[in-house]
DNA sequence: CTGAAAGCGCTTACAG
DNA sequence: CTGAAAGCGCTTACAG
């Protein structure tokens, strides 16, 4: 492996000379830059990672936190933010939580000694108070925290976020507009606030149309097909009656959907079903999934840009909140 | 951040001795050694993962790089090679090759530099021989390689992948002796070996049972939604007769039974379809997909398997294949 | 069994 | 504008 004295042995000058022209550093003459970079060029130096990080005293690596790369929604957004921070020369260490907080925990015992430039937290599921002292810890230490599924900011976490409220009064307006009340809704609430603020978009949705809020309709349930499956069967079998499903999540929703198949209803002409996400599948199912949208390239692009903030020395906004859409399709 | 010399320190010893206890090198007094013990377990003391890097001369982290980690394929062997390899105390650097051969490249031109521990291929795009030296070049200065999706056994790569010939002969033959010929095939063949294995596998079962190959019947496709529905749409309004369709992957089918549904198809009833890698979403679609099975966990068993015998110096396998079987649901 | 010393390959004050 | 030197935090021959 070639090493800086190697170049500057070719180049004729100092290893420190070296550096400098490798780095960008103003204050090297012409003719000394330009023998340096031939040098480089020609035996294709790369300087060694370990030893820049180490000097440096950290790397060029992100730890990306997901709940489960297995579901579309962390697949989706890790693919994206990879490419995005790899064009500002940053790679990702993956680390799948696979909704465990005991991994979260082993992780951020972990992370101080990793020497990473910032971690990216991913996850729908809430990540309690408990967290603060290392969270901040890591930030006191020069790494860019950024939060991308859950809001974090309140709690000093610049937080790069989709809208959920809204979004699901939105959809449920919509099912209500089309009169396809009652409105069942099956997804997570008690554990995730992002969650709990979808179920508030429903309720907020059912009041103003006037709609009593029906317990027996409410599901609170794991962001999974089989959750969403059962929880419909349940409540078919117990001769509930419904008139559309707002699911928390695509999954579920393609669950409910199964669930309906199963049980002879067909969607939408007896019921009506609204999913949320936009996973890459949803427009492929019959029917096609209405659901609503997703927009990990512009949350990606926000991320590399707090990351080159952050970097510079500049302020990284503390909130960044991307709004959804209704994509109507077949199922509502 | 507490290091080696504090703990020496807080022990009394020199910091070679904190290093020896705690890399397990035999030869230290059972006393200082619980001291150090002590010291390292009352500072939560880490070692810098940068410097250990930089002075062994490689990390503790491995590349894994994918086709796409949208594709249910990819982000399922992430996430079990990730749990798999962390229990050997490796992590993994994501790279998502979104199936260029560019990035496949860049990475190789970067990859020496970066003191990687080994790196995993796994993409269904064929590797072509032109990346042999750079390869080599990478297992010559101690990187472990490993390709796990497609064959590099015989260009020196040990490989750890699914049987692809037999599985795609059993499915076909399933369809042709349950009255479905004729059979189209519906996948990717010509860039991509394992799908040419697949494609081979089709053939033989066709032969096998005295069916005509149709040209007109075979579409060679990439392994999208799209072209999956898009085939079967021209194959249809083209006239074509046949009594099912074998994908060459689970989004192609959901593609084409998307497209039979537009066009009035029932699925089985009509026309059958089997998938290809269960993935997850396949049992929750309806009707239910049949499809050829995938087994993750075992492969990435075997890759951490590969990684610990690469360390300890034991050969590693050049090849360990994989068995599928066919999952029957409701779709064939 | 243990410590002093060297060195992994960089970058950056420091001095000129 | 440039070089000699120090040092990031480890690990490991080497010597005792």
């Amino acid at each position: 492996m070639t090493t800086v004295l190697d170049i500057a042995r070719l180049a004729g000058v100092s290893s420190a000379t070296v550096s400098r022209v490798l780095n960008g550093n103003a204050g090297v003459k012409a003719d000394a830059r330009d023998r340096v970079l031939a040098a480089a060029l020609e035996t294709g130096y790369r300087p060694n990672r370990m030893a820049q990080s180490l000097r440096r005293g950290r790397s060029n690596t992100l730890a990306l936190l997901v709940g489960d790369i297995e579901q579309n929604l962390y697949s989706s957004l890790t693919k994206h933010l990879q490419a995005s921070v790899a064009e500002i020369g940053l790679d990702v260490l993956l680390y799948n939580l696979d909704h465990s907080p005991e991994r979260l925990k082993s992780f951020l015992a972990l992370a101080p000694a990793l020497g990473l430039r910032g971690v990216v937290l991913a996850t729908s599921d809430r990540i309690g108070p408990e967290f603060d002292p290392q969270l901040a810890d890591l930030q006191a230490r020069g790494l860019t925290l950024l939060s991308m599924i859950q809001r974090l900011d309140l709690r000093g976490v610049p937080s790069i976020v989709h809208e959920e409220f809204a979004a699901t009064r939105e959809a449920v307006s919509y099912l209500l507009g089309t009169g396809r009340a009652p409105v069942m809704y099956v997804g997570r609430i008690s554990t995730s606030d992002l969650g709990a603020e979808r179920y508030r978009g429903y309720r907020a949705a059912l009041a103003e149309a006037g709609e009593p809020l029906r317990r027996e309709l409410v599901q609170d349930v794991r962001f999974s097909y089989e959750a969403g499956y059962e929880a419909v069967t349940r409540a078919l079998d117990a001769g509930l009656c419904f008139g559309s499903v707002q699911a928390g999540s695509d999954v579920i929703a393609l669950g409910a959907v199964a669930a309906l198949a199963d049980r002879g209803r067909r969607v939408p002409e007896d019921v009506a079903v609204i999913g949320f996400g936009n996973a890459n599948w949803t427009a492929f199912t019959r029917p096609a999934l209405t659901t609503l949208s997703v927009h990990h390239e512009a949350a990606a692009m926000a991320a590399r840009s707090a990351f080159a903030a952050a970097e510079a020395g500049r302020d990284v906004p503390p909130l960044v909140t991307i709004a959804r859409s209704l994509i109507r399709r077949r199922s509502a």
